[in-house]
DNA sequence: GCCCGCGATGTTAGCGCTAAGAATATGGCG
DNA sequence: CGCCATATTCTTAGCGCTAACATCGCGGGC
């Protein structure tokens, strides 16, 4: 045996050649053997993979990717890994590469300007990826993309469904669409919103979504708030929204915000659902516990995951390159935070000034 | 069948011969250019790294790696990226690996058992990684982590500190002795608990805090119920715990099943802080936007990250093996879910609490 | 001035594997 | 029994890179 571990870690095992010596066979063989190639004969077969045993014997993936051109390696561009949405995104996409024989490696994002995410890339690309999955949820991610290493597979999710590459997004707009008329449909003469950043495109799409539903209704549409996502932002939105008593149903870009929306409203004695309506989006696992639970928006954000590799996969197998897009759709999920308005007509008459008949 | 060398991956760049025949030297000068060795004159360098700018030459990280034994990748085995805590050590983790100029490589666990976690670290190691850090919050995960290839660099993280291999954790017991330590001074008489599940080293080493804790006060030991983490099993906790009158104060073993215990009291006519005073671990972002804003354990999961993949890289480049141990402090959050006990237990009736308001 | 020493560069040998084609067995048939 | 087709195995070439050693040129010590 020349199993000597040398314990500093530059020991090397066992070599397609070692296995071929004990077998009695050349190194192509047991390569044959390893590769399911066709013509070996059974009791071949099964000496080699003895061999292999004995020794265990393990594949040197570095050797059969300098000749074969290929890692078996995706890479994964990701903003921050921390958020739900992002996180769950790459769960979907770890699960699905599993199942595909993929290995993930990540690159995650320091800043979002557009030489981050350049060398994000580069990195992964010097690494030798077969194909990267961009998470691309914010304007300046996705411009990055425009100019890309040619000929590299590359699949964004989460982005603009306006790229010049395979796309991978969620419904936002109709998303938003059902939340905004869902409050809409319980009477309410309008709903203000608490906006996401707007570099991000989930944010953009989901006020437009809000915005043209109000349009089309008839309704008014009163100035969006502006948020970051995070809870606090929501809270200083809802701080503003609780002083103005003709707001009575309220769509928060997110949970989290909602979240602190609610808080707020909370604290200048506006009763939700009582007094306001709130809803989110997302469907974070702890809305539904909420005092009231959260009436929100569910996107499944596996399933982005699990499209968007499927996507590069194909690209890569198969040299598919036209730019498709799969959308993905949304849920409405009606808790208790949203009710119809009961009060008194008069508050339906006499609303924002200038309320216009629905 | 789809082995179309029209564009798709199998385009090779240029090698680095490519750019040694442009710049008019031998490969080996590129070489020696590109990885910084000494001896090589100014205005030579200068025209290879120009020669290496006009062909757009990165090196083949597989060829490197053939001949040197080192892939400069580590791999992360991850139970489910999906919790904040996994999500949030993984990001430490990245954060880490992108300054120590390591790739990381991500292998999701399906299941929790031994035979998943060889797997994935069979997977790891065949493609070559240089160490591995296991985040192994599981019993099943850490027992798995005793046969372990030879000479493999391994962390482990958020593990079992008993373990042969370097570790880092989080002061669980501390973190819990801290909250349970925290409603005794508030003049609980006792606390009860509703803990994790009890194959989570952190569920059981928080709930140890909790026991010892109450024992050295020489406070009765409640019977502790038992939760999976999520928000759904606090609430079914909450609800045995809201129709016991002497209940007033409870530490969940984490924020997720804290919000559902609150909810459940909530449903119960049971105030928060008013009638019970509540805790939970972990500091999610949002729970300091509840109502009542939660009073909690914070744990820094991205430093715990940072902590394992800096062990890891002394284990590769150092050699040093010797079974260390970082332990990561918590801190305790004081918020409005807690507060003294201001009735005298046995002259406290049950009834709707609109009686704390703010 | 001759050779030594040393800085700067070139040459040679693999790392472990797969792909191609060569070489050798095996078996059926005239 | 010889010959060819086919099945099976072996040999030969690299993939692109780094390590080790060889080579070359030049200035200084004597």
């Amino acid at each position: 045996m020349a199993n000597s571990p040398t314990g500093t870690g530059s020991y090397r095992g066992p070599a397609m050649t070692d296995v071929a010596r004990l077998a009695g066979l050349s190194h192509q063989t047991v390569s044959r053997v390893i590769n399911n190639h066709a013509n070996v004969r059974p009791t071949t077969r099964v000496r080699v993979l003895a061999a292999i045993e004995e020794l265990g014997y393990r594949r040197n993936s570095a050797a059969r990717t300098l000749v074969t051109g290929r890692s078996q390696t995706l890479g994964v561009v990701s903003l921050n890994s921390t958020l739900y949405g992002p996180a769950s995104t790459l769960y979907g996409i770890e699960q699905a590469a599993l199942d595909s024989h993929y290995f993930i490696t990540v690159a995650t994002l320091r800043s979002t300007d557009r030489a981050a995410v350049r060398q994000a890339i580069g990195r992964l690309v010097d690494q030798g990826v077969d194909g990267i999955v961009v998470i691309a949820p914010l304007e300046s991610v996705a411009q990055a993309l425009a100019d890309l290493p040619a000929g590299l597979p590359v699949v964004a999710v989460e982005g603009d469904a306006d790229a010049e590459i395979d796309t991978v997004t969620v419904d936002q707009r109709a998303g938003a669409r059902a939340a905004t008329q869902h409050l809409l449909d319980k009477g309410h003469q309008t709903v203000w919103h608490v906006a996401g950043p707007q570099d991000w495109f989930e944010a953009r799409h989901r006020s437009a979504g809000w915005q043209t539903t109000l349009e089309e209704a008839g309704a008014e549409v009163p100035p969006p708030l502006s948020g970051d996502w995070s809870p606090r932002s929501g809270f200083e939105a809802g701080r503003v929204l609780a002083r103005m008593p003709d707001v009575t149903a309220v769509f928060a870009a997110n949970d989290s915000m909602a979240l602190g929306v609610l808080r707020a409203l909370h604290d200048y004695g506006r009763d939700v659902p009582g007094d306001v309506s709130l809803i989110g989006f997302d469907d974070l696992p702890e809305v539904a516990y909420l005092t009231p639970r959260l009436t929100t928006v569910r996107q499944d954000f596996a399933e982005v995951g699990r499209r968007g590799l499927a996507l590069l996969v194909e690209q890569i197998e198969a040299g598919v390159k036209d730019a498709r897009r799969v959308v993905v759709g949304t849920t409405l999920i009606v808790r208790d935070s949203t009710r119809e308005i009961d009060r008194p007509v008069s508050t339906r008459r006499r609303g924002p000034a200038s309320a216009g008949g629905q």
